[in-house]
DNA sequence: ACGAATGATTCCGT
DNA sequence: ACGGAATCATTCGT
């Protein structure tokens, strides 16, 4: 702290060779004092300045009333004023650009997609769950889990708009605050529009990417409640008996080779009254827990063996096929197996 | 309540 | 794109 007033000092003497502004002042406001006690004076007031931080909120009250007063106020805040268009000049050159935030316009994007930041439709949680009980009378099964996933839903949007609101009017609180803080400063030290509107832009900047993480946030939280409810482990139901058995009946007649067709999948799934791609999941399943333990799947292997054989035995003997869906391909019980098995008929 | 069964998903290699 | 393998989440049987 030492040497804060001897830097001044010599900055100042720079200063009075170099600003013809401050010089023509000096002379307009010092009568006759001569030009050691002026460059005293000047030394004094930027002390002051420096150090004005440091003290208590009376006492800078006081020192800033002081020199406010002060009959070398006018040239000081000229020469600020001066060196402040020079230095503006510089940061104008260094202003980033505002890059077009594509990580933001994609969480935007979704949460508009997910009906979490578009128009309020249906008025709130309560609203919600009124129409999903109104209109989940009869399709109980599905519209229960439904509306419950859009009870959630809503709620996220409910803490979304007014975590959004609460950073809004922070935002404006804090950006009106500074403002007048800069309008008081003004008196002091000079503050161009063009500083006011920068720090309000870096405000904002900083109100944005914190709103960011709350879009973020809530993104997580939409993703999370939709891999609860939307996936489909979570409402899975069995087939029924009859096409566990068209299944199986299939399966254990093709052991040798248990890949349906495209067509045969088509078919299979017909029968059943699933998809398809239940059918490729059904089979994939059972080939691979089958070769994991054939030895717990012999029964039921030897069961449907036996099946096939008497359908196949009655089939011949009647003149028609059996309505299994079965193709000719291996059909006759005596599959060659294509997992290993000492698999014996009863 | 518990473990087995089961349908669906995910990851990975081809 | 498909199948194998591992895994998840639910349902079923006890």
């Amino acid at each position: 702290m030492d040497d804060q007033p001897r830097l001044m000092h010599s900055h100042t003497g720079v200063g009075m060779a170099g600003h013809p502004g401050l010089s023509q002042h000096m002379q307009e406001g010092t009568g006759g004092t001569d030009g050691d006690g002026r460059k005293q004076d000047i030394g004094d007031i930027l002390q002051q300045i420096m150090t004005i931080t440091d003290q208590s909120l009376d006492e800078a009250q006081a020192r800033k009333h002081a020199l406010n007063c002060h009959r070398m106020k006018p040239a000081l805040f000229n020469v600020l004023c001066e060196i402040k268009e020079k230095t503006v000049l510089s940061i104008r050159g260094a202003q980033e650009e505002e890059p077009p935030d594509a990580q933001l316009m994609r969480l935007d994007n979704m949460l508009l997609a997910e009906g979490v930041s578009g128009p309020e439709k249906g008025g709130g949680s309560a609203a919600a769950a009124a129409a999903a009980a109104a209109s989940g009378g009869a399709g109980a099964d599905n519209s229960a889990e439904h509306s419950d996933y859009r009870a959630k839903l809503s709620q996220i949007r409910q803490i979304y708009h007014t975590e959004l609101e609460k950073y809004e009017q922070a935002c404006n609180e804090f950006t009106t605050h500074v403002m007048n803080l800069l309008r008081e400063q003004s008196r002091t030290r000079p503050i161009s529009p063009k500083e006011i509107e920068r720090m309000v832009s870096i405000i904002h900047r900083k109100f944005s990417s914190i709103q960011m993480q709350l879009k973020q946030s809530t993104c997580e939280a939409v993703m999370i409640l939709r891999s609860r409810f939307l996936d489909a482990r979570r409402k899975r139901r069995n087939f029924n008996k009859q096409a566990t058995e068209i299944l199986n009946e299939y399966f254990y007649s093709h052991l040798s080779n248990p890949y349906p067709s495209e067509e045969a999948k088509e078919e299979l799934a017909k029968k059943c009254a699933i998809t398809v791609s239940q059918v490729s999941n059904w089979f994939g399943n059972k080939r691979i827990r089958y070769k994991k333990n054939i030895g717990k799947f012999q029964e039921e292997a030897n069961m449907y063996a036996a099946r096939t054989a008497v359908n196949a035995a009655n089939a011949s003997s009647h003149g028609s096929q059996a309505n299994s869906p079965s193709t000719p391909n291996s059909a006759g019980g005596y599959p060659s197996p294509c997992y290993q098995s000492d698999r014996r008929i009863q």
